[in-house]
DNA sequence: AGAATAATACCGACTGGTCGGTTTGCAGAG
DNA sequence: CTCTGCAAACCGACCAGTCGGTATTATTCT
């Protein structure tokens, strides 16, 4: 007999949705089971814990993020300031969707988690703490590019603005959410721009006009 | 006879404390009562859920939050741009301390609550989305007056600002609660005056250099 | 004034149900 | 006959909320 490895996957769609829909604590093991169409025992046997199922899923989220929101909008070719306009827009356009198939506006799935558990699941904590700074470490990325190519100028503290422009992100979804309302983050794209700041943190004055 | 009137504030203080370092859910209304020297009889006289006493509690958080950080701050005699400066500091040395004293860095009581019971509870959401309102209504009549002064120039876009700079507030509290490190946000003070945008979303220049 | 009644403030055992997790059973493949 | 891959029944802990009862104080009646 062979071991239908749908079952993890399964499972694993089930928690993101129902846990990014409503919380950790509200979003009971066995509901996940009869959601997915499986057992306690089907689960146990493939995940030691609810904790552990949560750490997939997390790497889930973290790789669909990735996919389909970081890398089209940092692989499209334009200007990279007009790249951090473009990922709020298309930050916006996912949340206007969650909106219309959920009902809901439900924020950042990893923010959620992130504040929901970190005081009190330290594994969860901690891998949370490595993926947004991840997250962190790619916006940098972009940033330090754009000063070698000259877009932006040597002194940008790539750093402290690629941090800022994630807790500006985080934030957002955070007000979208208790709003349940994306709009809240409409009309801000051009805004991150502000962000991007020198060693003393004044936004940077770009290279070409 | 007169009733114990401190029945009712010593559980909201229990609730504040204890949904603050770790969160709703896990915090049960035995627990509180234990805490507090209450029996259930004497909770469920006194409140009729768990959800009421959560409210008084969000009360309670707002109320805090402005009388021991935005008066402080914005009461100061200083240029309004350096008033956002030192609400950052100010925010920052509350970080620190809470971190010091219960040993986490808990984020923002209210942003926590929020995140969490947002799609769970509309009372509480409804709460927390007036609460927010007012928060950033605050910004706005502060940032306002800073144009009513000459301090910013007329095209300023006060709504807008005032809404970033709770999403940035917000923002980094949650990535310092992840990280369990209020220095996330150490070195940011100055950042925040890149928030305040005019119509464009550019940073607004200032009249007086 | 004093008895009767009512209202207030509280107590803690208890209820019905849910939780994450475990144990045991069992069918089919090798 | 054994091992994998589940299934199903089960476990104790815990949950928010309830309920019958009690002690103390206020009010009304005589």
């Amino acid at each position: 007999m062979e071991t239908n490895t749908n079952i993890k996957e399964v499972l694993i769609e089930s928690a993101v949705s129902q846990i990014s829909a409503r919380s950790y604590a509200s979003v009971g093991v066995q509901e996940l089971c009869d959601l997915s169409g499986v057992t306690k025992g089907g689960f146990y046997y493939h995940f030691k814990s609810k904790e552990e199922l949560t750490l997939a899923a997390i790497d889930s989220i973290w790789d669909s993020y990735k996919n389909t929101i970081l890398k089209p909008v940092f692989d499209s070719d334009i200007p990279t300031l007009e790249k951090f306009n473009l990922l709020i827009e298309t930050v916006y356009d996912h949340y206007v969707t969650q909106k219309e198939t959920q009902g809901r506006m439900c924020g950042c799935r990893l923010g959620n988690l992130a504040i929901e558990l970190s005081t009190q699941n330290e594994s969860i904590r901690m891998k949370l703490e490595e993926i947004f700074e991840d997250w962190i470490s790619f916006f940098e990325y972009v940033l330090n590019d754009a000063v070698a190519n000259k877009e932006l100028p040597e002194n940008t503290d790539t750093r402290k603005s690629a941090q800022s422009i994630l807790a500006f992100l985080q934030g957002l979804a955070l007000l979208g959410k208790t709003n349940d309302d994306p709009g809240f983050m409409k009309n801000l794209s051009r805004a991150v721009s502000n962000l991007i700041i020198d060693s003393d943190q004044n936004k940077i004055t770009l290279n070409n006009g």
